[in-house]
DNA sequence: ACCTATTAATAAGG
DNA sequence: TCCTTATTAATAGGT
């Protein structure tokens, strides 16, 4: 029903499909809410969009928990039960996941190894020394960007020490007045013969951070 | 879309009402299905007649259940009891214990550190370098066990030399006779001469599961 | 999101 | 419930 006739299969351009997805949701809710209304039915609809997007339709006069209620009535499928024991499995299989990384842990901080076998220990030798080595790569790295800042800090001090003996050299000349006067425009003046890197601006802004 | 048009509201006609009921429910049904298949979406729906009938269409990728675990998770609707409550937030806090075991795994093992601040890198490689003492101290502990072991092995070796030799001298002697007859008896009394460390037994009976 | 030619759904009747 | 068919509704493809 449409400019041509499609055939019920995947389609395979996703902006087609997401478009049609759309539409033919709009379509089903709208359905789902006629019948409700003309027939006097119960309708609880639940769809989900490849993209895990959820949209329900559940009829007015009643609730998702009362269609599951009766569903489980009607159907004897127990979805309570079967919900419990995938609950527990999904338990079972995740703590199991867990006591591995712990194991995995503990071994690695150097706990629990009494009972390993030569080969076991060489492994977790040398995940240490390669995480080891990836750590020191790391501080070398911070050390190195906390030297250079430290050397531009220097040289921004420098400068301003410079420009700062500048002002007093001004003052001591005795044009106090114009000093007292003019200082917005003189310090704005210093400001602009000064390169970008030595304002006082955070170089690195958020280097107090990491230390 | 039919003969005429209708009203969206109760057919009060009962034998009409169930006619559409049924027409319009499989028709829902169809599109149910195709929009599974043309927009890779999953669907549940469950309906019931007045009469109290179910019908229900799920789609095949998937099962009701799982459909309601994810509303669950979706919308944040609660649908079950207590109990199951009680599941879902120890899977939850399982979940959570999990992740930040393996984000720790993985800083220990030197992934994922770009972001790390200078003090976590400190306390990463301390216990990196813990772990590796432990392990040090283990190999170490090892280590001198094989090399006790060798030594054993090798005065045992020294002795069995030294008896057999013996063995040769006497034979050597000429009282071949007598060497031949009291062949058991004599290694029997060799035995009973050696230290009990000495006899050919396994020493450190697993040894070799650990090499 | 809107348009519209075309197909699909279905109301009424048997 | 199934068949038929006139009619309405849904929607595919395009803008």
């Amino acid at each position: 029903m449409g400019r041509g006739k499609i055939e019920i299969k995947r389609i395979e351009n996703s902006s087609n499909r997401q478009v049609t997805y759309s539409k033919r949701r709009n379509g089903i809710m709208k359905k789902a809410k006629e019948i409700t209304v003309l027939c006097d039915a119960q309708v609880s609809l639940v769809i989900f969009a490849s993209s895990g997007k959820m949209h329900e339709y559940c009829s007015p006069s009643t609730t998702l928990i009362e269609m599951l209620d009766r569903y489980h009535h009607a159907s004897g499928k127990k979805l309570w039960d079967a919900k419990h024991e995938n609950l527990s499995n999904e338990i079972d299989r995740i703590k199991k996941e867990n006591d591995s990384m712990q194991i995995e842990l503990r071994h690695l901080k150097g706990e629990d190894i009494q009972s390993l076998q030569y080969k076991e220990l060489m492994a977790i030798e040398d995940a240490l020394e390669i995480g080891l080595s990836g750590i020191h790569n790391k501080q070398m790295e911070i050390f190195k960007m906390m030297t250079k800042n430290r050397q531009m800090l220097e040289e921004e001090n420098q400068e301003l020490i410079n420009i700062l003996h500048q002002h007093e050299m001004a003052a001591m000349d005795g044009n106090v007045r114009e000093v007292q006067s003019g200082y917005h425009q003189t310090v704005r003046d210093y400001q602009s013969q000064m390169p970008f890197a030595f304002r006082v601006q955070p170089i690195q802004p958020n280097l107090q951070d990491r230390i």
